[in-house]
DNA sequence: CTGAAAGCGCTAACAC
DNA sequence: GTGTTAGCGCTTTCAG
């Protein structure tokens, strides 16, 4: 209870502002939407104005004529199918990486006044509740994270012409903007360090082969591996979960004791992995080397783990950019920004 | 320029569908609000024309008209004056802790046809924005979720007006509703299971002091204990994050090298603890028992965790349901709900 | 049970 | 430079 001014009923409006300040509306719009055209001291008359009625515009109203929103849709797809456990949601948002991809959005939407809707998409029905969220005009486009290759949404969005960017290329060619890294570039990395280090007997234990992410650390691998001279390269699959990266470890010192060094996947596996070597009593990294992916749990592993940096960040905020750089202008070219990785080494290889 | 098809510009609106139908705005907006009181067979038809032309209501118009989005706030709300490391938002979203919160109300909002837009309030300019845009009428409210104790924000919300529910009771009462944990009975718990396990030398690493439920989980096992016939537990204070975890138990176990039973205010703070111990070459639990708080990080530890879980997604879900309720009814009363935690065994203790 | 009409609060031509 | 005038697309009395 605090307003004395604006005897109306509800919160003031321009109208309110503007019969303070002694102007037209109009005249107040053109002040708050900062358009030059406005006399020094009108300009003054109505910012006072507004300091005293308290005045904020309303934006369902702004957004009615304008047609934008100040709002994107950041939604996380997935297979949502999911075999048990915890539901979707909570499995989702609790991984890291959702957590830095969320951070790097927000470093960027928020100085520019852009808020992001956190949205779920795992099953045909909610995929259908983005794409009407963004045709009722709720949001002026969409991040779209998968996490499964072969995401229906990408498509739904494109043929419904809504604004949109991925992290990450699609599993099937579509006309539509997206971020990636340079997955084969960054495992050439690791396997360089394992080699210069003087490791012989090199394995891997990669992501699930129905992620494109997972499929080109693994080639890339052995590929940059084979250049060096080490044409075989033993690999089990696992599923980027820490559970996984402790159950190939330990396959993998069992089918081949002798390995000296390992490039795994990401680092949730290699948390793991780094688990399993504690277990079967090999030193990391005199027994063993052991590198990472992502720099995302690097630092709570013992040893702290030489990994693969991804710039998740960078990579999220380049998302919005193009989301942005697409909803202003129907026509920008769809494009794809593939970022860099970098090695950062710490103890573990 | 307009042909009688829906041919008109931009996407289809009521008109159009009204027109098609052959009935008024009015009668189609009965319809979609279902609203009874409409003929069957006009209904029919005003289906099949909404069908036919693919019209979707534009959010803003109804927003504008109704005084309601369907979207709420999710915010966190910190300090920020962060020293160096890295920026508020990575830090904060990485959290597991708040990827359960989110995935908590996502889960309940979703099946409601509401969302949770993402703010970051970490200094007066951030949590003006906060207050701005509920004022806007962007969203119908705020849940927020404070990672420290004197948080200003919840204090400006109620003085706005603005519906609001609060994760945890604020340091200072104010008229708020909030959704919270019995943290004292939670450690009690911890205590209890100690002290049945035969430990005889408890000491526990706590929380933050400015934060209050790390004072409840510190006073409330200390409590315990006390009943136990234990007067006297050793503490020492970590920051709720990994490394603090570890160093506090270097610390601990150098001061009172022999302890055999140890409360940790929260998982990520054991399982830095479990690392040390491992470093210290101390069983777990033979030589001595670990406890945690949360059950957050509790199965990537090794050995497995046993903690005291606290219920965050239904906290969460209960704060969303809470603030539905204040946003249709502004007399809705001020509540506060307090949830059980409780005992996950595994192997630690 | 259905239609006509009046706005919700704002921006954007278009006048002056 | 500033005011006037139309709507943006929808819900909601109020008649009938």
């Amino acid at each position: 209870m605090s307003t004395d001014l604006p005897h109306t009923s509800g919160a003031p409006t321009l109208e309110d502002v503007a019969r303070l300040a002694g102007v037209s509306r109009a005249t107040v719009s053109r002040v708050i939407n900062g358009i030059r055209n406005v006399a020094p001291d009108i300009q003054e008359a109505v910012h006072r104005a507004i300091a005293a009625t308290g005045y904020v515009p309303n934006r369902a109203a702004r957004s009615l004529v304008t047609r934008r929103t100040g709002a994107v849709a950041l939604v996380v797809s997935g297979a949502g199918d999911a075999e048990g456990g915890e539901p979707f949601e909570s499995r989702v948002f609790a991984d890291p990486f959702f957590g830095r991809v969320a951070g790097g959005v927000v470093g960027y939407l928020r100085p520019r006044g852009i808020h992001p809707v956190l949205m779920l998409a795992d099953s045909a029905q909610t995929r259908d509740d983005v794409v009407s969220f963004l045709r009722q005009g709720s949001a002026d486009g969409a991040l779209v994270v998968s996490t499964h290759g072969e995401d229906p949404l990408p498509k739904l969005l494109v043929d419904a012409g809504l604004p949109a960017v991925l992290w990450a290329r699609p599993a099937r060619p579509i006309p539509i903007s997206y971020v990636d890294l340079a997955h084969r570039a960054g495992a050439a990395l690791a396997a360089d360090r394992l080699v210069a280090r003087g490791c012989r007997r090199v394995a891997t234990i990669s992501g699930p082969f129905d992620v494109p992410a997972a499929q080109d650390r693994l080639s890339g691998f052995q590929e940059a591996m084979a250049g060096h001279g080490h044409p075989y390269v033993p690999a089990v699959e696992g599923d980027f979960m820490p559970a996984s990266g402790e159950a190939g470890m330990h396959r993998l010192i069992k089918e081949h004791p002798d390995i000296d060094g390992v490039f795994v996947a990401n680092d949730l596996m290699a948390q793991g992995a780094l688990l399993a070597l504690r277990d079967l009593g090999r030193r990391v990294p005199e027994d063993i080397a052991v590198i990472g992916f992502d720099d995302s749990a690097a630092v709570t592993c013992r040893p702290p783990l030489t990994t693969v940096r991804q710039p998740m960040e960078d990579m999220a905020a380049e998302m919005a950019r193009l989301l942005l750089a697409h909803a202003a202008d129907p026509d920008f070219q769809v494009t794809s920004v593939i970022m860099r990785p970098t090695l950062v080494v710490r103890e573990s290889a």
